[in-house]
DNA sequence: GTATGATCTAATCATACGTATGAATGATCG
DNA sequence: CGATCATTCATACGTATGATTAGATCATAC
């Protein structure tokens, strides 16, 4: 170790912000190294490859996300309020304040090529079904491709939300302040909510 | 011109699907010279660099469909119902079918980085305040901000459908089919409009 | 104190990138 | 015909990329 903390998980700090930042594809390892202050060889030292550095990268914040998703979803009990779903899915991202991890997270969401894709999946295929499961028992009225369906779309809402925290501000002229996680999360409980409960009208 | 169509229409074509499926930094000019068949200096002499070619693949979509969206506002006329705001925003999209168009625009969507966001801002710019001036007519009691915030939660959606909706059906076991635009457009019509009709509570 | 294994480093590899060049090609028109 | 212009072509430049190597340095155990 160099200072504080070690070169592996320096690496991995300024690797989640640039992705985040930058995308993965837009990020080199020198980029990375150079932040870190860390030889160019250290990456492929403790990670092998950049895409299992892509890998490490979200692996080491999805799964706590997901571990306390799925506690907030045990907590709301068997026959949950849509509003606890839906806070069960978006909390545990949006406490996370502004951190780099939130615009990784965008990133993540907003990748849907390559093996991106597949680390995205592993990562959902394990809390998919829970979600669905508690659509389910909160809203049982609704067919269950219409439940998939909207759980994509609330996905959609919140990847967004993460992808343009950073800017949106300027793009409202201060009207929109995203830093209020508080407040944020109310606005996308309220409206996410409300689309989970709509009518649900098939075409004609 | 070699074919059918001009160099300079096969290199926009093939473009914007690589764009859509790989990235923008995922996308070489080499790939894409490649499977157009033409000469890679082709790019240069038609569009001088790769961020100009980037900005011509998008303004050629972008215009045509804000331009529709326009249209469909006006049609509406001054008292729309939210829901045909809605569809104003949805539809010109939507009816695209599953176009590499549909792809390119949840790349674009998706990728708030550098000057893509610049090239987006350019297009949402010039039709951000007339949306969000309907929204204000369909639903007078909603407070400013929050019509920023929920039309912003509408993009999201979208941009998630769209950069999602090729792999959606192997992700749900074939239960989500988004080549059937009728029923996804009243899907997202039903779960945006019920949103944007929440009730807006304040944080607490 | 030195042997040992983990960690870090500088230098280098082959390849891919965006861009530029100058010559060939082909159509248009006097 | 020959001149002119736009287009296409093969090729090269300089740089950046991810990956690899062999050796230096460090901590710890004996």
């Amino acid at each position: 170790m160099n200072d504080r903390v070690s070169t592996k998980t320096r690496i991995l700090d300024v690797a989640e912000r640039l992705f985040g930042e930058k995308g993965f594809d837009g990020t080199s390892l020198r980029d990375i190294t150079a932040e870190a202050g860390v030889n160019l060889a250290a990456v492929n030292y403790h990670f092998q490859t950049k895409d299992s550095l892509i890998d490490a990268v979200i692996e080491r914040r999805i799964a706590p996300v997901n571990r306390r998703r799925l506690e907030m979803l045990e907590a709301a009990g068997p026959n949950p309020a849509i509003e606890q779903v839906v806070e069960a899915f978006l909390v545990p991202v949006l406490e996370c304040s502004l951190s780099p991890m939130v615009a990784l997270m965008g990133r993540v969401l907003a990748t849907p090529d390559q093996f991106v894709y597949r680390v995205f999946k592993k990562h959902l295929a394990a809390i998919a079904q829970r979600f669905a499961d508690a659509v389910g028992a909160a809203l049982p009225e609704l067919a269950p491709a219409e439940r998939l369906w909207r759980l994509h779309f609330m996905g959609g809402t919140m990847a967004h939300v993460l992808s343009w925290s950073h800017v949106l501000p300027e793009m409202t002229g201060g009207l929109c302040d995203p830093s209020d996680r508080k407040a944020l999360t109310a606005r996308l409980v309220s409206f996410l909510s409300a689309g989970f409960r709509a009518p649900f009208t098939e075409a004609h």
